[in-house]
Parts: C-alpha cells; structure tokens; sequence
DNA sequence: CCCACCAATTAGGTCTACCGAAATTACCAA
DNA sequence: TTGGTAATTTCGGTAGACCTAATTGGTGGG
C-alpha cells in the first residue's frame, strides 16, 4: 500500500499537468502547500520506486509514468466518487464534499468504490461537474468548456464546472444558482475586468447578479443555442 | 486534531478495560499488534497531553480520563456507524465492515458521522450487535448477554451479538443464520468442550449445526423463554 | 524474607515526511 | 560570453511512531 502522501504528490502531478510538459516542483510544492526541498526529496523517491511512478530529471520536473498515472486516476476516482455519494446519499453540501473527501480518497477500498459507484449508476461528473475516471482509468470526455470569463453579452450557456477549491465561492455561487446544468445568459460584461451580469433561471424565476472577475473565473460553461458575438479577444 | 495512534491507543484502552482495573502495558500491545516497548513510550505522551487523556502509574498501567474515554467513545461511535452504514446503505457484507471501519474511523468529520446516524435513524448496535455510542457518549445497555458456550441443552436464545473479530467466523456463523435477533435453541453439547449443536430457524426452515468452542464462544445470546436446566457450571 | 522471573521500561536506532538555510543550476539578457 | 536571478537541490534537523536489546521493578514461591 502507498503511503497518503505519495497518493498526494501524485494525484497533484496529474491535475497540474497541462499537455505532456513536465510539472515543476514549485507548482507541485504550492498545490500540496509544502517546501519545494520536501518536494524534490519525494520526487526523487517516486522515481526510485519499485514500478518506477514517475519520470524525474532533476532540474526539469516531472511526468508520471504509466503506474504513476494508473495510480493518480484511482485515487481521482475515490475522491470524486467519494464527494457524489456523500452529496447524494448524504444530502451534505457542494462545499463540504471536497475536503471530506480529501481524507476519505485514501482509505476507501476498492470494493467500497465499486459499492458507491454502483449505487450511484456509475456516474460521469462529480457534483462539481469534474470528470470521474472510469474503474478501467477512463475520463469521460464532456464538451469544451468555456471560462464564464470568457462570454460575451447575449451569450446564453449551461454552467457545466465550477472549480472546487474555495468552499465560500461554492456556497455563493450556488446560492445564485450556479450549479452544473443549470442555464445561464450573460447581460453585459463591464470594462477593466469589471463584473459580469449573468441572468440566471432559478425555480422559473429569472434573476441577474453581478459576477466579480474572482468568482467568475471559476465557472466554466458550455454554449448554447445561437452564438450572437464572436468575441473581439 | 489526534494522530490516528492516539486514537487507537484510547480505542483499544477502552475496549480492553474491565470494570475500573487499570489496563496493562502488554494487552494494549497484543491488540493493537504492537511492541511493549512501543506502548510504554505512548502512553507517556498520553498522560502528558494538555488535556490529560489517561492516568498511567510506571509499572501499573493506564485508565482514561474522563477527557480520553470522551475521545474513545467518538472513535468507537463512528467505527460503528460506518459498520452499519456500509452494511446497509451499500450492502457490503458484515464480515468485511469492520475492517473497511477501522481505517474510516479515524477521517470520518463529525459532521459526516452525524448525517450517517440521521440516515440509519440513530441507531443503537452496529451489524454485529456491538451498541454504538451516542453522540453525547451514552452506550445504549442491552440486556445481560450469554456466551452461547454456556447454554445448556434445552435452552432457547435469541443471537445478540457475534464477536467481530475473525471475518471468517462471521462469514461461517451467518452462513448458518446465527446473526443478531435469530432464534436459536441448544439441542445438546457434547462433554470435554465437544461441539455444541443449536437449531436455527432460517427462511421458516429448522437446521441443527454443531459448533466447535472457538466459533461458539463469539456467539452471545439473551435467553428466552422459559428456562429448563439450570446450568451445574 | 529473599530471589527469580516476567512484565515493563529505558536506551538507542529506523523510517517517513516534513522544514529552513545554503549551495547549485538553468536560462535569459545585455 | 558573462552575469544575475529565480528555481531547484543539497544538507542537516525535527517530529511521530515504530522496533530490538538491555535493564529494572514487582511480586509470588520457597
């Protein structure tokens, strides 16, 4: 068995990754909030283990290997699994799934997994519409996303993702009804980063609110229906 | 927030104690499947933590504190809840709760433990009939239970809890339909500690098994009934 | 009343995962 | 080509929890 803290680094070196470049041991070290030296030190023994989990150079980051990968989607999946059940079967809140499931992801069995997944009809979106591997080490693949940042006034889109890191974001935006699957029409976006009016269909009521640049850029959607603007950048 | 260590080093304290005896240095080391020398250094550290968590005497064991029984009773309360729940709400088998407990145990939050015993309605014994604690820490007291080794013949019981500490037994026993509130009656037992053979009403089926003194010594029963022989030791 | 024996403790060491400070490396820019 | 700088790595240490081996303490039998 792993340790938690080797699940962790790894877990982290999946979700930094962009592409097939190396991830940097600062970024890892801000992601995992420890000293970049810890971080090298677990690096170098990542690389040393037995199936080796991940390719290191020192000085130019890292990739997970095939194992190491494997490894990163199983935990990705308990985690994610973990924070539906707790919502669906528990009732508990959007914003109190993630850190629970911080702890849980590694010490839930296998078996258990496949109990929630089961349950849960082997599901493809966690509640924050973040993708759950597949038992096999699948993602699903949903549409492209779009930051809300990103859309134009008379846009009209379904908030597919809302990022999960800050748990006052969530409980905000879900207040508003910003949750996954609901629709949503951009109003007017102000200059200067300023906020974004977004209308919002809540219990067939349409209400607008205004987005600050901090919360939006959290939200990712998906179009929907005529695309009006073409965005000049 | 207590190392998983402490917890189970007041977890086992508890579970091993009898009456107000203090609890030798040794038999906490045989439970948790640790050196002596391992328990002496930590109960050290328990009885000099800000809260005082035990009282421990060089050479003549430890008790809880009142602050230590308190934090053995959350753990034990949620090992327990989670027992129950994954037996009912993902149908995992009793044999295989205990241990996906005892890692859960200790990442379970408060709040989680309590929608899992809104859930089951608070209940009151897990699925081996062991009470589960309430969140004021109260043990819910059933009646006076028996070792189904003393029964004598004649005697009939109802099952009230099967020790959980072998999967294997549990698996055997409920094979066999002896499982908490199953109806039971002792049709004879051999002498010299010989098997013991009980008839077990199962799906309105009578079936008469002989149990062997280390299965029949997990099994406690409450007697029904009229009592026939009283027992000549 | 003493001693031997067993339980318990002390002493010294390992392993994992952290840290801060000091040294090193990569890379860009003049 | 040569710095400078920021990112990385090396180095020496800490804390927790465990171990083995050696020692000490309590106590029941003689």
């Amino acid at each position: 068995m792993l340790s938690e803290a080797v699940e962790d680094y790894l877990k982290a070196i999946y979700t930094i990754k962009d592409g097939t470049n190396p991830v940097s041991t600062s970024a890892i070290a801000q992601r995992l909030g420890v000293a970049p030296a810890s971080v090298t030190q677990m690096l170098k023994k990542l690389a040393d283990m037995k199936p080796r989990l991940v390719e290191y150079r020192r000085h130019h980051g890292v990739q997970l290997t095939a194992n190491g990968e494997k490894i990163a989607l199983e935990v990705i999946r308990h985690h994610r699994l973990v924070e539906l059940f707790l919502q669906e079967a528990l009732g508990m809140s959007w914003d109190q799934v993630d850190q629970e499931a911080e702890r849980l992801e590694h010490v839930v069995s296998e078996t258990l997994a496949d109990r929630m997944a089961e349950v849960l009809g082997h599901p493809e979106f966690d509640p924050h519409g973040d993708p759950i591997p597949s038992k096999s080490g699948d993602m699903p693949v949903g549409e492209a996303l779009l930051n809300l940042v990103h859309l134009n006034p008379g846009q009209e889109a379904i908030v597919r993702r809302v990022c999960d890191d800050d748990p006052e974001v969530l409980r905000y935006v879900a207040s508003l009804g910003i949750i996954p699957k609901a629709a949503l029409r951009v109003i007017e976006k102000a200059p200067f980063d300023g906020p974004i009016h977004v209308e919002v269909a809540v219990a067939d009521v349409n209400a607008t609110h205004a987005l600050g640049q901090r919360v939006a850029s959290q939200v990712f959607v998906s179009l929907v229906g005529n695309v009006d603007l073409p965005s000049p950048t």
